[in-house]
This record gives structure tokens, C-alpha cells and sequence, in this order.
DNA sequence: GTGAAAGCGCTAACAC
DNA sequence: GTGTTAGCGCTTTCAC
């Protein structure tokens, strides 16, 4: 079915070796009649070189793994997904890839059918659930790997996240200093995920450091697929039994959706009754019923700086770990019902919508 | 690097053919101790065979290529994408994919390497813009290929759709039913899209069928990253200059969001004031300011015909192509006044939210 | 039930 | 500048 160079060197009267050095457009002296024979006879047989042939003999895949849990529920993943295949592709390097749903075990399936397929590295957003330290410990001297948005604490790797503390921590100031003091938590229950983790610790340091006492956390059923409806189920149950709250620190702009249909529904106004924050700046943000505040995360940034971290420790084998830590800001919109304008936390910038 | 089946046969004190014979685990009959061994050796060395040198060998990368335009705009793409890749992996498949951007260059180039990558076949959501013709024609010998959501006219090949036509015709006869007559259409200028075309076609029958004389369109900016903000533009300067309508027919539901907020903004309500009516029932589509009544497509189901159809024609080569036509359905909720119920357009059946 | 050996389609020495 | 050749790590006859 598939030709061969032997084809192409046959119809162009040359030798496979030959072939070789002119569809790997080396800078390999080849004469230039030569060069153009051999590339009439690629073009008229229509022949594509496999790339299973030349990966086992050279060892170069150039391919690269990426794992992440799921596309739903949000832009994010998405975002950061199209980064990653941009850079990879103008770097010469195919995506193939898999969704754990966030499930340890698929996670792991997946990331042994990519090593059988030679992937020269892995992108990972790790899952959130029973973590099997000792697979990753093993997995550390197989394959070069870098973690996305999240990481596994005690696993020695390079990573690209946002920091997530401080995003939540200037999410709840601002509440804070627009006066609020009865603020809720609104999470999805991943308990192990650190970025999840650190936006709660960010919470806590932000209420913390202004003496207040009131705490309330609104945690979601688990359903990748369907955050936004788990959200807008917990809310509204919260909403008919809770504590009386002025204003809702959503962990993800998605679960912030869902929230603010479960306080239409209840007819509360936001944000005079309810001030509502989300995370990631998600292209639905502007377009939320009310235009969500929220903290934007450099999606697009840590998608190229994961390809970019890759690729490098694939190319030659460094000692240190890196970790980057990718920088929070803040775009004000009408949900919190401050004054429309973007605060970054270290120098003021503009994020025009 | 990596280890091979040799070092896994002298580990376990077997040949490499054994090892190829365990591993492959055909119901080759092996020695139960054999066996044994070799898998014992397996593990101890955490050895993974090459699918590289297997495919090369035996013509089979047990890999499927995907090509669609953009993950960004909503969750549409997304729910195929997983239903793909759950298919496929469930068949034992790999994806290795890549993005378009509805531009037929870069789709065309992806294939290319997909091709080199020796995918056995190709699931494409095709681009939108000065398509070649020539191009497909030429592919549609070299490895089997199937379009899904839109298809090449021209192109003999499998395809999975929605019935666009009839999905339009059903939603703007909904609000025909409900006493509109000046009914706008707002759609992406995708001019080759089928699936959008096929929208448009359905708008004119239903206006035709009831002798509906008012016509208007309203066209978006071209931007896969952004159509929400792009409907949001045309929408907001429709309202300051166009005509009086009194319901719109968005050709997708990012549209109809982007149109939302123009509307809220322009201080209009929906659906008193404009009847608003979108069309994939994207996961935003409950928690729109106003929750939008919507034509359901099949997503997953519309992924997994895919993948099906396509090994079915990766295994043998039949002769037909097959045109698989799925029923869309309406979902009823309040962005057009009427009761919240769901109606099929073939039998009732409800769906829950 | 197991092993030896011939390739699969390339790349990369090494000759000339 | 170009050709010859030895593998890369598997699968798959074909012997035994």
C-alpha cells in the first residue's frame, strides 16, 4: 500500500541513500540536477516517507505525549491544549494523546501506550485522585516529563503552573476590600489537585490576614464533564440552607456559572446580593449573564513554556528540576461590582476584552 | 534507552520470538512456565515494545489521525473529540491529531504528516475556506478517510452529519409556531461550510413554507478563537442599525451567547422582546442569562459512528461510501417564551437537563 | 512449544 | 556527490 524511498530511488534513477539525503533536507551536498530528480519523483508518486521506519532507526519519534484530563466543562483546557500544539508543530513534533478523566488508572494506561509509541516526551496535567507516587517515582528515569497547571508534590519534575495562592489571595482582597466579609468557597472536591489546593490556601491567607472570622466552604459533586451543573445543584442547595453570604469565591469560571444561574433562579441579584469572583478568565467570562471578575490565568503562555521546558530536557539531559511559576492577574468586570478595569498584581497592565 | 525484546529474552532465557509470541498475547500456544517468565522479566525491566518497530514490521501503527478546526467556541468539538477518543482507544487506537483552523493549508499539511506518521486512517472535520479539490481527490486512494459534522461536496467518501436542513427547519418553525415573522439569521461567514449552508437552507424552507416574505442575515467576523465576542459585535451593531426583528436563529450556540449579551446590553429582554433560538446544545446552553432553547446534535454518538465506520473501512475495503444522516432534535427552554418541554422531531422523547 | 532467520523502510557510516 | 551496507526492534514464516 505505502511506497517506499526504494520507489522514489527507482523512479528517479538515483540510490536510496541519495533519496534519504534529499527529503531530509539536510544542508547534505547533493547535486543540484540529482536533488531535482529525486524531488520530481517524490512529487509525482505522491510519496510520504514513514515515519516508523525513520523513528526505529534514529531513534526520534518526534513525537510528544500529552495527557490531560478532560475538554470539557471550559475553555481552559482547550487553550492551553492549542499552546502546547502550536509550538509542537513549529517545532517539528506531533501530539498524540489521551483524557484520564481525571482517573489515576487511565492516566497510567495511557502513559504506557505513549512510551510504546516512543513519544520523546510527556506533557502531563496529572490527575486528581489517588495518586500512585511510586509509578511516577519509576516513570522519572524512563522519560523525560513536565507537569501542567498542576503537579504531583514529591515528584522531583519540571512544571509550569500559575501561582495559585496568589491568584485566590487577590480574588478574595478584592471582595475583601470592596467590603465584603461573609465570602464562600465554591470548590469542586479534588482534594489532591494542588491547583485547587493552593486557591483554597489562598483564601484562607486572604481572609486571614484581615481578621476575618467568617469561612464557608460550598464543595461540588465530581463530574468532569458536567461542572458547571454540579456547581449550579450545590449552590442552589446552599442558597436554601446556608448561612446568609454576601458575595462567592468560585474556584473555576465554570462552577462560577453555574452559581450565578442557581442565584437568578433564586432571585438574588448580582452583584448586590452576591458578589461573584471566578478563576481563569474563561472565554465565557465576558459573556456570563453578569460579565464575570476573575483571575486570569497565561494559558497560552504555559502551554509554549511547557513545549519549550520539554523539548529542552529532551535535547540534552539537565540536572535541576525547573519550576515556573507563572504570574495571576486580576480583570475586573461588573460581577463583583467594582469599577470595570484590569489590576495586574505586580504592575499595572491592561487586558483590553 | 530503552530496552528491546532481546534483553527481555535473556532475562527470561527464552528467544526474542517467544518473547514477541507472550507478549503479543495471541492465544500463541506457550508453555504456561514460559510464559511465566517472560512476563516476570517484563515487568522486573518495565520493558515496553516498540509499537514503532512492531508497525513497521507488521503495517499496522494501531493509530487513527484527527483533524478538526478548533477546540476553542464552545464544547461542540470537544464531545466529538472525546467520543472519538474513547472509541478509539477502547479498539486499541491511538490519536495523534492537529488543528486546522479551518485553513485548508495547514489541514492539508497535518494530513500530510499524519500520513508519514502512518496513520491506518483519518477522521477530518474539514476546513472552511478555498478547499482543493484536487487535493482529496488524490487522497481518497492513498488510506481511508471519513468527515464528520461537514463534508467535502465532490468528495466520495464516508461521512457522519447531522441533518442541518432539517435541524434549522425545525427550529425556526418553533418560532413560527410562536407567532414570529421577522426572524433574523445570524451565522459565521463559513461560506463552504455544509453544515452551515445546510442551517441556512433550512431557514429559507421554513420562512418558505409559511409564506414568510422577511429576510435577514446577519454575519459575523471570521475568528474560530472567538466567535462569541465576533457574534457579540455584529449583534450590537445589527441593534443600533438593522431592522426590527423579533427572533433570531443563531447558527450555533456560541453565536447565540455573543447576540445575548448584545441584546442585554442594547437593554432588550429575550424572549419578550426578541425570541432567541441557537443550535448544538452546547453545555453552555442551560446557563446562558437566558437559558436558550436549542437543535440537539449527537455528538458522541456522531464520534463514535465515526470511528466505528472508519475501522469497519480500515478492515475491508468496501466499495460504497456510507452517508450516515443523524436526526437533530429540539430542546425547549426559556429563550424563546415557550413551555419547557423537549420535542423530537421523529417520536417524544425527553431530555433531562 | 520453541528458536533461527529473513525482512519491514528507513538512516548513517563508510567507501569510492 | 553518490552508492553500498549494516542495522534499528520488532513479526512471522519455517524448521525442529
Amino acid at each position: 500500500m505505502w511506497l517506499t524511498i526504494k520507489d522514489v530511488a527507482k523512479a528517479a534513477g538515483v540510490s536510496i541513500a541519495t533519496v534519504s539525503r534529499v527529503i531530509n533536507d539536510t544542508s547534505y551536498p547533493v547535486a543540484k540536477k540529482t536533488r531535482k530528480q529525486v524531488l520530481k519523483a517524490v512529487k509525482d508518486l505522491d510519496f510520504r516517507p514513514s515515519k516508523l521506519a525513520a523513528g526505529l532507526k534514529s531513534k526520534k519519534s518526534e513525537a510528544i505525549g500529552l495527557i490531560f484530563p478532560s475538554l470539557m466543562g471550559g475553555t481552559f483546557f482547550s487553550e492551553i491544549f492549542h499552546a502546547i500544539e502550536d509550538k509542537a508543530t513549529s517545532k517539528g513534533y506531533g501530539i498524540i494523546l489521551g483524557s484520564s478523566y481525571g482517573e489515576t488508572e487511565k492516566e497510567e494506561s495511557l502513559i504506557d501506550l505513549l512510551r510504546q509509541r516512543r513519544v520523546e516526551g510527556l506533557i502531563i496535567i496529572p490527575s486528581s485522585h489517588n495518586i500512585d507516587l511510586q509509578y511516577y517515582h519509576r516513570l522519572r528515569g524512563r522519560i523525560p516529563f513536565i507537569f501542567v497547571d498542576r503537579y504531583i508534590p514529591g515528584i522531583d519534575a519540571d512544571r509550569v503552573t500559575t501561582d495559585n495562592i496568589k491568584g485566590a489571595y487577590i480574588a478574595v482582597k478584592h471582595l475583601i476590600k470592596l467590603g465584603h466579609e461573609r465570602i464562600a468557597l465554591l470548590t469542586s472536591p479534588e482534594t489532591p489537585c494542588t491547583s485547587v489546593q493552593d486557591r483554597t490556601k489562598g483564601y484562607e491567607k486572604a481572609l486571614a490576614e484581615f481578621d476575618i472570622r467568617f469561612r464557608k466552604t460550598i464543595k461540588t459533586e465530581r463530574n468532569l464533564n458536567r461542572p458547571k451543573m454540579c456547581a449550579y445543584k450545590a449552590m442552589k442547595s446552599f442558597l436554601s440552607n446556608g448561612p446568609r453570604i454576601s458575595a462567592l469565591f468560585a474556584v473555576n469560571d465554570g462552577v462560577a456559572i453555574g452559581a450565578l444561574r442557581a442565584i437568578r433562579e433564586a432571585e438574588l441579584k448580582v452583584p448586590d446580593n452576591i458578589a461573584v469572583i471566578g478563576y481563569d478568565n474563561d472565554e465565557i467570562a465576558p459573556f456570563a449573564s453578569v460579565p464575570l471578575t476573575t483571575v486570569v490565568q497565561r494559558k497560552k503562555e504555559m502551554g509554549k513554556i511547557a513545549v519549550r521546558l520539554l523539548l529542552e530536557r529532551i535535547r540534552q539531559k539537565r540536572e535541576m528540576s525547573r519550576h515556573i511559576l507563572l504570574e495571576p492577574t486580576l480583570v475586573i468586570r461588573a460581577s463583583c461590582g467594582a469599577e470595570s478595569f484590569t489590576q495586574n498584581s505586580v504592575n499595572s497592565s491592561l487586558i483590553k476584552e
